[in-house]
DNA sequence: GTCGTGATAGCCT
DNA sequence: GGCTATCACGACG
């Protein structure tokens, strides 16, 4: 049910495919929130100059050189967080950003967590958005992605085609720039709502038995 | 619908 | 001191 350690100690492209149609759930007291992931990101390691890990290995980067399965949470502009898969086994820094999910259980939660969304697919349709729909901030970093508060499942959730295209906000990375390592299940209205959806192109499908 | 911009704080040079 | 793996809002039309 829950995905184990091996699931992640890949590369980060791989488990960034893989992770598409898995479900995220977030558990918080009683109250249980999950949600189909539907886009991701690859940040391959420290010679991707998209990756945190390619400045070397500092404070908040550290969780991303330990062991794959668990989570790297960080502060983005100072205002929202952003959760991670780590990815490879330890000692390589690399990792997968979850970036969007369509909401399956506890949507009404998570649509309080989110007052200024009006539809289901403002709920958690970026980054930013679906740490603050499920709770998830700095005190989740270094968690395992197996634990009992947060934890991913391997479910089957029927077939679908999966897009590619470059990653969102790195025109710093030089030639990592364009590499199209932004996954996303193609026509779903939960991706983020970004002028690049137009920039992916279909890689490849899943069954709903796996991939 | 699209476009531009401000908020905000931790990180690194 | 400059930058950032974002979001929401207001000004358009």
């Amino acid at each position: 049910m829950t995905l184990p350690a091996s699931f992640y100690a890949r590369s980060a492209v791989e488990v960034a495919v893989d992770l598409l149609g898995k479900v995220l759930v977030r558990k918080v007291g009683k109250a249980v929130c999950s949600g189909k992931i539907v886009e991701t990101e690859a940040y391959a390691g420290p010679h991707d100059l998209a990756c945190h890990a390619s400045k070397g290995r500092t404070p908040r980067t550290s969780v991303m050189f330990g062991r794959p399965g668990f989570a790297y949470v960080y502060m983005i502009y100072g205002v929202y967080y952003c959760l991670n898969a780590v990815t490879e086994p330890k000692g390589f820094p690399a990792a997968v950003l979850i970036r969007a999910i369509e909401p399956l259980d506890g949507v009404d939660r998570m649509k309080r967590n989110r007052s200024r969304a009006r539809r289901d697919i403002d709920i958690a349709s970026g980054p930013g958005k679906l740490c603050q729909a499920m709770s998830v901030d700095l005190a989740l970093n270094a968690a395992s992605l197996g634990g009992r508060s947060l934890w991913i499942e391997d479910r089957n959730l029927g077939p679908s085609s999966i897009a590619a295209g470059p990653r969102i906000g790195v025109d710093y990375a030089g030639e990592y720039r364009d590499k199209p390592w932004r996954f996303f299940i193609a026509h779903n209205p939960h991706v983020s709502r970004h002028k690049f959806n137009s920039r992916g192109t279909i890689i490849g499908g899943r069954t709903s038995s796996g991939s």
